[in-house]
Parts: C-alpha cells; sequence; structure tokens
DNA sequence: ATATTACGATACTGTATCGTATCGTAATAG
DNA sequence: CTATTACGATACGATACAGTATCGTAATAT
C-alpha cells in the first residue's frame, strides 16, 4: 500500500472525507479560541467525535494539524461594485470589519503572532490565507482607480492598504470595539491623500 | 502581622525588593516569548534564580504574577520637539516602529490578544500602560495643531491615530518587517485628509 | 538571646497533555 | 470468504506544570 489518494482504491476500509473536515473545522476553532500552546488533540478529538488515533492517522503532530487547519481557511466575500473607488474601499472594509467582529475574530491573530518565535508556519499560513487575499482585494480596487486616472502619480498603494486595514487592529487594540461608520470614516480621511488633485 | 508596607518594619527577614523587580522582569520576557499559556512559573523561578515559593509568597498565581508584571510596562520615551506637526508625528512613529521591531516586539500584543476570552486583565493592562499613553501622545501633537488652527474643522483626531499606529499592525502581518521610511510616508499620506484646506 | 519573617532547595500532589500501543468491530477490494 | 485499512475506545508512558508543604539557614526587631 504505497499512496493513498482519492482516485485509487485500496483494498481496506475507505477514509471518511467528512471525519477529516470535521477534524480541520473543530481545531480551527479550539486554535481561534484556546490559542496554540493551550489548544490540545484530546478535546479536539473529543469535540469532533473522533479517536485521537483517527487524527494521527493523518497529521503526524500537532503543528502538522493546526497548519491543516488554517490552510482551509480563505476569504468568503464576493467581490464589491458599488460604482465608485471609495465606495468598494468602504463596503470591502465593511466586510472585513464584521469578520472581525465575529467571535474570536481577533484572537487567531493573537495567536499566529504570539506564536511566531515558535511556531512560524502559523503565521505564514495565516499570511497566505487571509492577509494577502485581502490586501490584493484592496490593492485591485485602488489599482483600477489608479488607472482610471483617479489617483496622484506616485501614490503608494500599499501605504494606503496598511493605513485602511490596520486601523481597525488599533481600534480593536484600543477598545475591544469597532464602531459602525467606521470604515466610511477611514477612507474619508486617507482619500485626499490618494485622490488626483485638480488644477 | 497585618500589612506589610515599605516604612513599616516586622520583627521577621525584611523583603529584598531587588528579588520582587527581578521576578517581575523575567516574568515579562517569559510572557513576551513564550505566551501566556505555554509560560511557567518553574522556569521563571529558574531564570530568576529564586524559588517558586519566593514568587508565591508574593503573588497568589499565574495570572497574578503576569497582570503584575504588565502593570511594569511603561512608554519610556521623551517627549519629541521638532517644530512642526508632521515632524512630531514622524519622531513619534519611530519611536513605536523602534519598540515594535524589538525582539518578540509584536508577540506581546498577539498574547494579550490570545488570552482576551481567558485572561482579559492582561488586555486591559497592556491597553492602560502601552496603548494608551502612545494614543495620548499622538492626539497631543494632533490636538495642539487643531489648536493651532492647522486641521480642518472636522477632522477626527482619533481616526487619524487609528490609521497611523494600525498601520504598523498591518504591514507586520503582511510581511513581518517595517521598512526604515515608514512613518514618513503614512503621515504624507493621512496629512492632507487632516491638514486645512487654503482657500 | 528569642521570636519572627524571608529565603532557596527540595519534594510532593493532582492534573493535563502529547504521542503511542492495543483491541474488537466496521467497511471495503478481490 | 480472506485480507486489508479505518475506526472508536481505551490504556499507557513520559513529561510538564500549577500550586503546596517542609526544612534548615538567613536577616531582621526586640
Amino acid at each position: 500500500m504505497v499512496a493513498k489518494t482519492s482516485v485509487e482504491k485500496s483494498a481496506g476500509r475507505p477514509r471518511d472525507p467528512e471525519t477529516e473536515r470535521r477534524i480541520l473545522e473543530v481545531t480551527l476553532r479550539h486554535l481561534a479560541e484556546e490559542g496554540y500552546s493551550r489548544m490540545s488533540l484530546d478535546n479536539i478529538a473529543l469535540a469532533a467525535g473522533v479517536s485521537k488515533p483517527t487524527i494521527y492517522r493523518r497529521w503526524p503532530g500537532k503543528a502538522d494539524l493546526a497548519t491543516a487547519a488554517l490552510r482551509t481557511l480563505q476569504l468568503a466575500e464576493p467581490p464589491v461594485d458599488t460604482g465608485t473607488t471609495t465606495g468598494d474601499l468602504i463596503a470591502t472594509l465593511e466586510n472585513f470589519s464584521r469578520s472581525l467582529l465575529r467571535p474570536n475574530g481577533l484572537s487567531l491573530i493573537g495567536t499566529v503572532l504570539a506564536e511566531e518565535a515558535h511556531t512560524p508556519e502559523l503565521l505564514a499560513l495565516f499570511r497566505e490565507r487571509l492577509v494577502v487575499p485581502r490586501r490584493q482585494m484592496l490593492l485591485a480596487i485602488l489599482d483600477r482607480a489608479k488607472r482610471r486616472g483617479e489617483l496622484r502619480r506616485g501614490a503608494n498603494l500599499d501605504v494606503a492598504v496598511n493605513l485602511l486595514v490596520g486601523a481597525f487592529y488599533a481600534r480593536y487594540l484600543a477598545a475591544s470595539a469597532i464602531p459602525a461608520g467606521f470604515p466610511r470614516e477611514l477612507v474619508a480621511m486617507v482619500w485626499p491623500g490618494l485622490v488626483r488633485q485638480r488644477r
């Protein structure tokens, strides 16, 4: 028995894909709720209704399981199209705000940052699956505006994205809350630094 | 023996303040390096050169010790005075950048966020000791500018602070690095959204 | 000197956790 | 049917850890 792929049929009992899906889902939740260090495979097995050997049959260790769980992360938001650049920015940031305000919304971020020195693959995966795609979304909106001649010549789009996204983290750190009109206020303040001046 | 204050002399051996200071220093370091859950009192005692009962004589438990350690945090930067508002903002943000780029600079932030649900006093203390004072510094600079008539009438200074501070977090999350000219770029982009327009 | 509190060293208790081993039953291919 | 892999249940071994107990020595006040 060499390789086990989804097309190949072996002589034994087939693995249940639902089992794997459930383990990963529970793991992601526990990672967010407990952090990496406190997250326990005993508790994950219990919550997923599987035995520990079932988990170890798929992943050699705790870090591998956590990594696999983070690999399931993805942005689940439709593209926005409001007709204006600022409208698109605001809508995208509102999606972002909503995902941050979910239970444990910030704690997964906290966890991957806290674990950077010990288990750096966690931050790498988080970055790849959520951070970069979100930024690309915002960059795409700004890039279209730039190509339409809306933005000033030297506008650094990356800096704009850092400002817009980062403000949520700062706000949360300051008060564990993000007010409703926040995205609009952010865009309103950054926009004059972006927009092409009329002469 | 009722209360033990620094002026009262009891009949027994006095406590060594250096012992307490050392324990707290080591605790803060371990909290930043290991996170709260993985931080261990065994290791702190070892690193501080004290016994565990010595720690427990001062603090009833792990959370109390971590909380006390965070209470020692404080901003250790002199006020800036460059002669211009943007200069002051940039200088303050450069101080901020330097503190974030220290070893484990972001992991303490990560830790308090990750622990919010389990040990909320950690985030509360971190907020009180570092987050709020930093914001006050930036707000003070902006407030002075506002009173000098430099800023637009309705400029929301809180939003500006969120943008400026938060951009560092976003940048770090995206690439685990903060480039040298970052503060200047941020201020340059936010400033047009703040400054009073000439007419 | 005695009494008192602080201290490090050490040991202990109870619990938790990772990773491993085992077993009987389940689900498949041939 | 046999052989094979998957599974849950269970147990195990080794280690770690928070919190507690104990003891002899240290550092003070009276």
